[in-house]
DNA sequence: CCCTCGTATGCGTTAAGGCGAATATATCCC
DNA sequence: GGGATATATTCGCCTTAACGCATACGAGGG
């Protein structure tokens, strides 16, 4: 029996790619776990956009998701082929030199100080 | 007057990749200058559907054409920015690594081959 | 001028995806 | 259990795009 051609599925890879959120959540996500609310308040659109918008990166498989109490945290998932690696460390190695996503990066670093802050005075008052 | 964020516009570049066809045609253009008669005769799909995809392409900048009598040469199109460079550099290489992909480059010199017999034989004739 | 060949485009249908608004789910705390 | 918070999902609307089919356009040859 012959094989099907496959043709490397990379263009579903490409797909998930091909949004400004996705490549903004991307670009926040690639340097660590972060969960929804910082992503909300970086990117300063409606939860349930950036929700879903997550949800189609999780299905892409570009990212998985752990449950922590009320909180989801994302973190990038390990790619399935070279190629598709290969894609995602030049798209990411491309993002890191753009301005306005260093902006976002800049900004996550606050959102996170602030949210790390209450978090640690929830654990004072407790 | 603030500048507006851009983000860096990968996302249009991304979703003229995110298509089998039209990574196929990549493929085939990337070599070298390739008419679209042995375009659609390599894929074996319909005329107006790879013209479709070819047009989608230009619209995109990622591949320019040139006419030549009857026939349309396309050729790659010089990325307009670094980001956008690399990102195809990715992609292509990757291509080239796909059984899939280099069966078409395969077809795609028999196909030529063809023709250029042909173009030949009518330059014999006349 | 008409015919043919190579290519592009219009049309109608269908599917996918993006958005806001509303609602559902899940967890925690009281 | 009930309320509050964090997140996910559904719904309806709209736009884009993919496809097959038919047709238009453009160039060359008789």
């Amino acid at each position: 029996m012959k094989r099907k051609a496959t043709f490397c599925d990379l263009a579903p890879l490409f797909a998930a790619l091909a949004d400004v959120t996705r490549l903004r959540l991307l670009n926040l996500i690639a340097g660590r776990e972060v969960c929804v609310c910082n992503l909300v308040d970086v990117l300063g659109q409606s939860q349930p956009k950036i929700s879903r918008h997550l949800a189609y990166l999780r299905r892409a498989g570009v990212v998985s998701a752990r449950r922590e109490g009320k909180w989801m945290h994302y973190r990038m998932e390990e790619p399935k082929n070279a190629a598709m690696a290969a894609v995602m460390t030049t798209t990411l190695e491309g993002l890191k030199k753009d301005d306005a996503m260093r902006a976002d990066r800049e900004k996550l670093k606050k959102v996170c100080c602030v949210t790390d802050v209450s978090r640690d005075l929830v654990k004072i008052v407790q």
